[in-house]
RNA sequence: GCCCGGGUGGCGUAAUUGGUAGCCGCGAUAGACUCAAAAUCUAUUGUCUUUACGGACGUGUGGGUUCAAGUCCCACCCCGGGCACCA
């Protein structure tokens, strides 16, 4: 008998599949649908690392599933080849990151093949690669044409020492994802994509998408839609206006002053009019040598006011100051805010801090507080049968109490009873305007807008808005004082300028007066000179390079100069997917024709660690493609699923300092790509963010259940069994409906991502085969087909042991027989009064009045009745296949 | 603080979507084979209790709905992720 000889097998098959060329996929196959399977293309780091086997092989277990089961299935790959890593690196060893990056490329190649996977690497997509990156180019100058692409001085988060721009998604806690040194804030000139203009595509298109729901959840916080007012304040004496951004319009009666952020360009213009004009500019400039972080991090609310400048309230022309203060943020809204101390904690404190309070009673919670919500008749029947209220401190805090706000008569006899209460309170009394109650969050008020009476401040529940919803109420009041209702955005727009060697060169040109001209078509790709010292100085290393001044001067004249920056490689990961369609293409990035036979996606399968980056780009990116009318689609990806991680054995995140790092490389040695495959399927449901630990106990019963698939072949063949082809099966009929099962259930999880229990159901019938003499052959041959996804090799080499001449990989999905996986009895569980106390086997459909007759004659029944206290039936409940419940 | 997920044996997980909780794998215990070990095979393995048959408890906690709750409802605790002086 062989023994299960990985090496040997995965080996053999590796260079069968690559010499018969079977994972090469056309565009078009004649009676099989088109699907499209695509995973983030990786880095080339050099090293293959357990993540990437996760991330690869386990969704080449669906492609091929798809494969069998009758699709034309691409499963592509490439790499994501520009980036820093390797000009670092390059840098620390003298070497070219070019070189260095084609050397890794080779290395991981191999590595990736280890996997048995059935990537079509005719269609391989690298970066940067001219014939990939000339189209990189030519979509910025799409970009640039129509308005996508525009050149601004933004304030930019600089690494100090990766000499570069970040991203705002590089930066995390203020630290730079790749080194994690503290970034700074630089006013620098770059080029910016208008991503901002697709903000509310971005987030109102993810509505149709099948993704994950925490992943939409993400991408809409990430750019951060908020839905509120703009509202104009009248400075008195002057035309001049301050307008603000809010989200609660409806607490505009509450105003007790207005703030500007320092920088805001109303300052400076009224620095004539205030009578503490040093202070003010004192403050500005202070404020300007803070960094925005030291800014956001300061606990104190600091600001000044701008005395002797008053506006005017629109709701009841009330007079308030106007104050400046660093908490409010110049970039974000109008740059300008209306203060409720009363309804928000950030003005509470800002004012607290500044001995503005009036002595109103404020919570510090700043979502508790519905400024005009009522309720409705019943509630106040429930208010006035309130016996007593608490109002300390920290049930407020604690028990999500909701607040009311009541200028109504109906009420005002309550507030005896309700001083009394604040008393206890020391902060709280009754306010100037109104009065506050708690009400339990469970007896759910409803909202009841107002009615606004500038002489009267505003009264509720006067009937006449009653049922309006608190969005509607905002409306009302917005439109009241002419405001308008506007969205404001978290997002920015993406720049896109590195000032690194080892990225897209950005084809600009300036002429000698400094204008920036796009480099035409015709030139491109505009190639990444070689001669640069790439030893980061701060300034772009492109800079130094002679040969692209030279051929700069030489193309468009005397005088003019190249663009030094580099793009961000998010830009080259942006599009990567549709340039596989179409690889070789020299003409287009991708022919219409092939992109119409592929796009959109039907599955990505990835990590949700990009879901604020690449993916929200590459939408950013389709969008845009879409309105220039090169391709069809708004959305490119039909289907999301994210991954998790896969920890180390002791449950921490993999790291070299940690020690904890599993080899993949070693353990596909050991064990085998196949084990290694089904290992990392078997430990949990894929297309969830749940990490996994490594146990490397786990992976060695999978290669267990391998050699017993193994074995259970062999044996059979040697004692002769009817195994070999052509020659049928000896019939197990028990076994018959197991397989059946198998096959339907194998079937469901695969679809459903859920590789676990359809490994587990495989051992199951493994485990059952076992005891039994014989298995015929055909019955394994379908194992091994429902097999041959997650363990490629070990099946195409026992299917061709039994003599099939084609790879199994080219057969057909096994089918089952329904009639098969239906059971004729069950076993059922009997409950009495609640606990199961017996189990019966019953015919599938046995009708209720035998079942009762049957069930009730039974011992262990009659035993619980009798010592039940009723000592009778109160009810007997049969529900079909289910479950028999008696309660006595 | 706001918005999402999620809490099941010693561990990774499973549960026909309201119907016998713990499938499969790992680990552990005992046995067979062996001079011995590894490998392999067999049996047991949620906790407590009982000589045993059995019984009680059990899906983060506390309530509720139901003949029946891991699953539905309410409140809370804990863990993970996204956002955050964003008005």
């Amino acid at each position: 008998m062989k023994n299960y000889d990985h090496l040997t097998i995965e080996k053999k098959w590796q260079d069968e599949w690559e010499k018969s060329g079977i994972y090469n996929t056309p565009d078009n196959v004649p009676g099989k649908e088109n699907f499209y399977t695509l995973t983030e293309f990786t880095y080339p780091s050099g090293n293959l690392h357990v993540g990437h086997w996760y991330a690869f092989s386990v969704p080449d277990i669906f492609a091929r599933y798809k494969r069998m089961q009758g699709f034309n299935v691409l499963y592509p790959t490439g790499f994501d080849a520009f980036g820093l890593p390797a000009e670092n690196a390059a840098i620390k060893l003298g070497a070219d990151p070019k070189v260095l990056t084609y050397e890794q490329m080779d290395r991981m190649r191999t590595q990736i093949k280890s996997m048995g996977g059935m990537f079509d690497w005719s269609r391989e997509v690298v970066t940067c690669d001219p014939e990939y990156y000339k189209w990189t180019q030519w979509m910025f100058n799409q970009f640039l044409k129509h308005d996508l692409a525009y050149r601004a001085v933004t304030k930019v988060n600089w690494c100090p020492k990766d000499q570069t721009v970040l991203a705002n998604e590089q930066v995390t806690d203020g630290k730079c994802e790749r080194c994690g040194t503290e970034v700074v804030q630089k006013d620098q000139e770059q080029w910016m994509l208008r991503i901002t203009k697709y903000a509310d595509r971005l987030i109102d298109d993810l509505d149709n998408l099948d993704w994950p729901h925490a992943i939409k959840e993400s991408q809409k916080n990430w750019i951060g839609r908020s839905e509120g007012s703009e509202l104009e304040f009248t400075i008195v004496n002057s035309d001049q206006k301050i307008k603000v951004f809010t989200t609660r319009a409806d607490t505009l009666f509450g105003v007790t002053y207005v703030v500007l952020a320092p920088e805001h360009e109303l300052v400076s213009k009224l620095l004539e009019n205030v009578s503490n004009k040093e202070e003010v500019q004192d403050y500005v400039s202070l404020t300007k040598k803070k960094q925005e972080l030291e800014r956001q991090q300061s606990k104190d609310k600091t600001g000044v006011e701008l005395k002797g400048v008053k506006v005017i309230n629109p709701a009841n022309n009330e007079e308030v100051p106007v104050w400046i203060a660093d908490y409010v943020l110049a970039g974000y809204g109008t740059g300008a805010v209306m203060a409720v101390p009363r309804h928000d904690t950030r003005d509470y404190e800002f004012s607290t801090h500044n001995n503005l309070n009036k002595g109103e009673f404020v919570v510090a919670r700043k979502h508790a507080l519905c400024g005009i919500y009522s309720s409705s008749i019943e509630n106040l029947e429930s208010i006035k049968s309130i016996k007593s209220i608490s109002l300390s401190y920290e049930e407020k805090i604690k028990g999500h109490l909701y607040f009311f706000y009541f200028n109504n008569s109906e009420i005002l006899n309550l507030l005896p009873k309700i001083q009394e209460a604040l008393k206890d309170d020391g902060q709280a009394n009754i306010s100037t305007t109104g009065l506050f109650i708690e009400l339990r969050k469970n007896e759910t008020p409803r909202p009841v807008p107002i009615e606004c009476d500038p002489n009267e401040g505003f009264l509720i529940n006067s009937g006449k808005f009653d049922g309006m919803t608190s969005d509607e109420a905002k409306k009302k009041i917005t439109e009241f004082v002419g405001g308008k209702l506007v969205s404001t955005y978290r997002l920015r727009d993406w720049g896109i300028s590195r000032q690194r060697y080892w990225g897209c060169p950005i084809p600009i040109v300036y002429d000698p007066e400094g204008n920036a001209h796009s480099i035409p078509d015709e030139h491109l790709p505009w190639i990444l000179p070689t001669d640069v010292d790439h030893t980061p100085d701060g300034t772009a290393p492109l800079a130094r390079s002679k040969e692209l001044l030279e051929r700069t001067e030489k193309i468009f004249g005397k005088g003019w100069k190249p663009e030094v920056e580099t793009m961000d490689t998010f830009v080259d990961s942006s599009w990567y997917f549709y340039r596989y369609l179409d690889s070789k293409d020299n003409a287009e990035f991708a022919s219409t024709e092939k992109m119409n036979a592929w796009m959109p996606v039907d599955m990505y399968m990835g990590g949700a660690e990009h879901t604020t980056m690449h993916v929200l780009y590459s939408r950013f990116w389709t969008k845009a493609l879409q309105d220039l009318g090169f391709v069809k689609d708004s959305e490119a990806y039909k289907v999301r699923r994210n991954r998790g991680l896969i920890l180390g054995p002791d449950g921490n995140k993999m790291s070299k300092s940690k020690g904890n790092v599993i080899n993949p490389d070693e353990i596909v040695e050991l064990l085998g790509a196949d084990t290694v495959r089904m290992y990392l399927a078997f430990m949990g449901p894929y297309g969830v963010t749940v990490n996994y630990p490594w146990d490397p106990n786990g992976v060695v019963g999978v290669r267990r259940f391998l050699e017993r698939v193994w074995k259970l072949g062999q044996k059979i063949v040697n004692e002769g069994n009817p195994l070999l082809p052509g020659e049928g099966g000896l019939q197990s009929k028990p076994g018959e409906v197991l397989l059946h099962k198998t096959i339907k259930g194998i079937t469901e999880d695969v679809e459903e991502f859920k590789f676990n229990t359809a490994i587990s159901k495989m051992m199951i019938l493994i485990n059952a085969w076992e005891k039994e003499d014989s298995v015929s052959g055909d019955d394994y041959k379908i194992l091994l087909q429902l097999l041959s996804p997650f363990a490629p090799h070990i099946t195409d080499e026992l299917w061709s042991e039994l003599g099939e001449k084609n790879s199994i990989h080219l057969s057909q999905w096994p089918t089952y027989d329904a009639k098969l996986v239906i059971d004729d009895t069950v076993t059922i569980g009997i409950q009495i009064n609640g606990k199961v106390r017996a189990e019966i086997e019953l015919a599938k459909d046995a009708d209720q009045e035998s079942v009762r007759e049957k069930v009730l004659a039974m011992d262990e029944v009659k035993k619980w009745i009798e010592v039940s206290d009723s000592k009778e039936i109160k009810k007997f409940i049969y529900v079909p296949g289910k479950i028999i419940s008696i309660v006595v």
